[in-house]
DNA sequence: AGCCTTTCGATGCGATTGCATGGAAAAACC
DNA sequence: GGTTTTTCCATGCAATCGCATCGAAAGGCT
């Protein structure tokens, strides 16, 4: 295998060290608060926006593996902030409904969360640059060999 | 707190997902082949370029963090890649050695690794957008609150 | 209908992580 | 030189991950 072009290897360490930089500064800002970590709320949106959904749909929509999703969600379960329904038309499954507990923690946790956005990223690249830094990524955001 | 701006979100979340899918794809790749995980590359090649150090370098230099590294070793030690070799100057410490087989081993995931870099990044972003890529993404790479 | 394949979701188990802490040597301070 | 603070590295313990696999229901096919 021949060496990939140097500006491969510096993007490929950059994209790594950034992301994990930035995931890490947004997982301690919430648990500085006592708050979940940072999948919890990408659950929580992503129910409140598109309302109850199959663990399946989740696990697409938010890229996890099946696995990791089943038991995120019997923590969140647990914590009382989601609850499993019986699907009608598909005994296999189940719908996850927020409870209203689910819908305050997603309330509680959105600032410290926008914060932490903002900090990690916002607040370090120009306006403009983001908007560069999202059309280069947008590539990369999709599923590999699709 | 202030919704960040749209652009804001939008390349974090782009950012997220593309080193999460790169990252897994590249452990994926060795771990096909029955290769170790892409940390020890990290590691090895660490080592193999700026010679024997102590663990406290290749935390900074790696950007883990302390108990991990400290582990990583242990597990990269029992595989018998590295050699602990107590510090001359330094009681507490030690220097991490390379071993002929730790030098073998990078030498034979650099092949899959090289590879996989190049399928989820350098063969999906043109030279000139990596180099703006890099670019870009190069304040981000640099610790937070700098 | 009866069988085969696919999809959905959970889970056992070993490996890894993260937090907090411990212990020991070095450095700084007085 | 003795004391306090800091640095370096390891580790106990609980939580989480990752792989592989399983059970059960759907869907397809004949």
């Amino acid at each position: 295998m021949a060496m990939p072009a140097a500006t491969t290897l510096l993007a490929w360490t950059r994209l790594l060290r950034a992301a994990d930089l930035a995931s890490q500064h947004c997982a301690a800002s919430l648990r500085a608060l006592g708050l979940p970590p940072p999948e919890w709320y990408d659950v929580l949106l992503a129910i409140e926006r598109g309302g109850a959904q199959r663990p399946r749909d989740l696990q697409i929509a938010l890229g996890t593996e099946q696995y990791a999703l089943s038991r995120l969600v019997d923590r969140m379960v647990k914590a009382r902030l989601l609850t499993r329904v019986p699907c009608a038309d598909d005994a296999r499954g189940h719908l996850l409904h927020l409870t209203i507990e689910g819908r305050a923690m997603r309330a509680a946790m959105w600032p410290v969360y926008a914060e932490a956005i903002e900090t990690a990223l916002g607040a370090r690249v120009a306006e403009e640059d983001r908007t560069a830094l999202a059309r280069l990524l947008a590539p990369l955001a999709e599923p590999i060999s699709a």
